[in-house]
DNA sequence: TTAATGCGGCTAATCATCAG
DNA sequence: CTGATGATTAGCCGCATTAA
């Protein structure tokens, strides 16, 4: 048996980040749960079998097959008696996580489970990701997040080439591509959600579905996020003030920006970039 | 107080089916 | 083959509710 957890401190990314990953030969029977967790869990069996139970349903599940945990979902688990699964794991987080994986056509309560058995490809991703351990801890936090986004690319690649992209998939994202690029260039200017439904050419209340179901989050939330994303990097990265930094991010009110960053991060711009430097501060003594 | 969201209803276009 | 008919889908609009 080898179990490997880390928790990551030498990077702060916010788009994506691992929790924790391993691998498992479980013993008949062993199970983990009922319980949640604050955080993305992707399950791939090499082996064996065992149930996965979510949202009152219960999944059989083999080698090739894998399921997700979405944070905040009870879930239970258990190796079969007679031939137990053995397991890779991988949990993570990050703004990119709930898109990249309904990209993958996953979701914690409705399509948890998915299968992948054309080739070794993901094995070896979960193998790269292990082996790393052996590292710098700046070295394997980097690689780590590269072998997890191979892992979620492809099980992106396998679902697009089973359904051969049908061509409403397409149009769809180009459109909400087009959401996202005008984000990225106006965050820092005064920037309404029906202005940039104008520049799609589409409707604000349609293109806001669209955009939803292909994130998981309506427009405005996306660029909140954005928005405070950015802030992080500048409270981080630079001596402005948070006035400034608000500025900076789009807002004209900078009690709306202290506000809203508080609201999203849990603690106000001033204490996060004071936290930062405490950290700092007791990693040279 | 303004802006954003979500939802139901509506239209028009496209697609599928099938009898004549 | 063709035209009638019904089902689906893309997209818009208005209104009540919610959030910034």
């Amino acid at each position: 048996m080898q179990i490997l957890e880390y928790v990551p401190n030498h990077l702060n990314y916010h788009d994506l980040y691992i929790n924790q990953f391993g691998k498992e030969q479980c013993y008949p029977k062993h199970h983990q749960g009922p319980r949640a967790r604050d955080y993305y869990l992707i399950h791939y069996i090499k082996s064996g079998k065992g149930i996965f139970e979510v949202n009152g349903k219960s999944y059989q599940l083999e080698a090739g097959q894998g399921f997700l945990i979405c944070p905040d979902v009870n879930t239970f688990y258990q190796a079969d008696e007679e031939n137990p699964w053995y397991y890779y794991w991988v949990g993570f987080n990050g703004i990119q996580a709930d898109s990249l994986l309904s990209q993958a056509k996953l979701c914690g309560v409705n399509n948890p489970i998915f299968e992948y058995n054309q080739d070794n490809q993901l094995f070896d991703y979960f193998e790269e990701l292990i082996r790393l351990q052996q590292c710098k801890p700046i070295i394997s936090e980097l690689k780590g997040l590269g072998s997890l986004y191979s892992i979620l690319s492809t099980l992106i690649h396998s679902i697009h080439h089973e359904e051969d992209i049908p061509s409403r998939m397409n149009t769809k994202l180009t459109y909400v591509k087009k959401v996202t690029q005008l984000i990225n260039d106006n965050y820092a200017k005064k920037i309404t959600i029906s202005e940039i439904a104008n520049r799609v050419g589409l409707d604000r209340s349609y293109l806001n579905s669209l955009f939803k179901s292909v994130y998981n989050k309506s427009i405005q939330e996306f660029l909140i996020q954005y928005r405070i994303r950015k802030a992080c990097e500048l409270l981080e990265k630079s001596n402005f003030s948070v006035s400034q930094v608000a500025r900076f991010v789009g807002y004209e009110d900078p009690l709306q920006f202290s506000k809203t960053f508080k609201k999203v991060k849990g603690t106000s711009p001033k204490y996060y970039r004071l936290s930062l430097e405490m950290e700092e501060f007791d990693a040279n003594i």
